[in-house]
DNA sequence: GCCAGACATTAACATAGGTAAAGGTTGCTG
DNA sequence: CAGCAACCTTTACCTATGTTAATGTCTGGC
């Protein structure tokens, strides 16, 4: 459950003491925390600093002028919003807490810092980057190719997968804290449709989602459904599975 | 009409004599042709350069096993195609040729070079990639939230204001080579409705897409049918209007 | 122990957009 | 210059999903 980042970094590569002292150092010179719905930053606003939530989830969303919403991406723990954003004079969307989310700043001269001494790191940021980068075009594809039964299906095996790897299931489970609404602006569609189509994932015995519960009993199953290929996650480091060296 | 690439840079910054040398040289290493429809790299294929993109239209794209295609992106002269990506051990999407294309390749080695001497260039590149992801995101919304007609409109803007920043657009013209298939992959519609949309806009005198050429008589009718917000392109460098020293 | 507010569920009905199929251009190629 | 291939257009029909609105079920606060 602890250092979610570290543990995701370690499915690409291996960390020495020192990069994992770094990082926790890192971690700790700024923390905020913010309440469920308290945005984070807003659209417009000039980013100075590098995101990282190490408690909770958040999202970044964008708002049409008249009103509709659209949830871009979800940041798990362990997540980094946007590697060197500094350089842009504003932001272009807003950053959203989901649930009460603890996030740390990283400023500009801490990530210099980092890039400079430690290799590693750097390497492994920037694939956590390409990463979120793969997971953005995969939304694409879902939003435009699947039909609501499979793109439902994909976001939740995407999301599972994603806290497996940050250490944040157990077993078949995980917390799931997202309501219709927010499921509906994540998929573009309509509450009524998302209850539609989990009760016909219910139905299936895809999923069990109750009291903010998430159990996928048969997760390669949902994934048949789904059509969904995790190759985009590239979390296949070689032996990264032989590897039993959590701190 | 040259050096798309430098074009799009100075909207960003400016760069010096050395710079832009620099910058040609880099482009000028290893050049491929390929022709329309030819595939550059595809899914599962180590990748081992950036490809900038000079002269012609590629995209990116995903298939699904049952054959449905998505196009996620389009590169555009003067475009390239992810900063970094030879830290992945394998393409997770295939990237196009559209229409005859030129392509660059860059060398992990050259860009190390890059980054190491030209701290301009370097800023200037992060900046081009986080605004490729920024348009990521807006696709994201854009099959999401918008309708069809909205979903259109907004395409043909942002691929506008993109040729426009190029320097490969003339008075309110540009070419325009996507065939209504290529539309419908992009945007997630069959072609019957990506004709029906077309004809829609045509009859309103919002656009004018004949021969492979596209004008857009009063972009600014068409951005409000499209809800078009252009600070996600992030082209708004202060007094940038005011350069005029194009090489 | 009751009320308000947030969230989930359901039903009845409406529509944007998909599907299938046929015909119309245009432009190349032999 | 005939004929094919790629692309565009149109029509008729169908369905996935949206809309509206009513009802149900929790939860925390008083």
């Amino acid at each position: 459950m602890k250092r979610p980042l570290i543990r995701k970094l370690e499915k690409f590569t291996r960390l020495s003491r020192a990069d994992k002292e770094m990082l926790v150092r890192i971690a700790a010179q700024r923390i905020r925390r913010f309440a469920a719905r308290e945005d984070i930053i807003h659209e417009g606003e000039k980013p100075e600093f590098i995101n990282l939530v190490s408690e909770g989830w958040a999202c970044r969303y964008k708002t049409l002028e008249d009103g509709r919403r659209q949830i871009i991406a979800f940041f798990l723990p362990g997540d980094l919003c946007d590697l060197n954003v500094f350089i842009l004079k504003e932001m272009d969307h807003s950053i959203g807490a989901v649930t009460p989310v603890v996030v740390s700043e990283i400023s500009r001269a801490a990530f210099d810092e980092m890039m400079i001494g430690h290799p590693r790191i750097t390497q492994a940021l920037w694939w956590e980057s390409l990463v979120a980068a793969a997971i953005q075009r995969e939304w694409t594809v879902n939003l435009g190719q699947r039909d609501a039964l499979e793109r439902m299906a994909h976001l939740l095996c995407e999301l599972f997968i994603r806290l497996e790897a940050a250490g944040c299931t157990s077993d078949h489970s995980c917390e799931f804290p997202l309501t219709q609404t927010e499921l509906g602006e994540t998929l573009g569609m309509s509450t009524v449709h998302v209850n539609r189509t989990l009760q016909e994932l219910r139905a299936s015995n895809l999923i069990v989602l109750k009291d903010r519960t998430l159990t996928i009993p048969n997760l390669k199953a949902l994934q048949d459904i789904a059509l969904f290929n995790p190759n985009y996650l590239h979390l296949d480091r070689e032996g990264s599975h032989l590897d039993a060296n959590e701190e």
